[in-house]
DNA sequence: AATACATTTAACAATTAGGTTAAATGTTAA
DNA sequence: TTAACATTTAACCTAATTGTTAAATGTATT
């Protein structure tokens, strides 16, 4: 919900590469943890970050919960960067 | 030197704030000590984390080091989020 | 050479982060 | 309602991060 949030969840290698696996579409968390050498407990919480941050959403459905990506937040991210470049965001 | 590295960096509220005083010009690490609550050393380990990650430049001037800012770096996070967003960066 | 100043590095303590296994929760199906 | 499956939460361990103070380094000045 914050820069520092989005930022803190984005310094994780674990969790960007979730973030790209869900830009192919929204994945259960077996699916996930699968695509992982770690185990579920630790692909858990890491999915518990990003979603802190709101960079995934999550939905049950039965008895998967499917997880899809949220790029809305990124925005801030953009912001900060061009900021920090200089350039006063004519976007 | 890496996506890694920069993003790990930026995840730090101090290490932000010191990217931002850079962003008005060169300072040296007292100055940008004096701007901040904690303690020289500790500014000094952030600036090494910015340094490594290359966001920042240093250069001796006497008995004074001077920083500024680098912001080639940041190019490689604007690909990494231009990609999650799915633009397939026409830039 | 001795002192002073600017900054970093070392050694340590406290906190946070990420991993594991085991237990708990939610859901479906027999 | 019991069993099985999907996922999370709890308890624990280790490693990394951040802060502190004290010592070390590099430069200038006397």
């Amino acid at each position: 919900m914050s820069l520092q949030n989005t930022l803190r969840a984005l310094s994780d290698p674990i969790r960007r590469e979730i973030l790209d696996l869900l830009k192919g579409g929204r994945m259960s968390a077996g699916d996930i943890v699968s695509r992982f050498e770690v185990t579920g407990a630790s692909i858990s919480r890491h999915l518990s970050v990003l979603k802190e941050a709101d960079l995934i959403r999550d939905k049950r459905e039965g008895k998967f919960i499917y997880y899809e990506l949220n790029t809305s937040v990124l925005e801030d991210i953009l912001l900060f960067i061009k900021n920090l470049k200089g350039e006063n965001n004519n976007d």
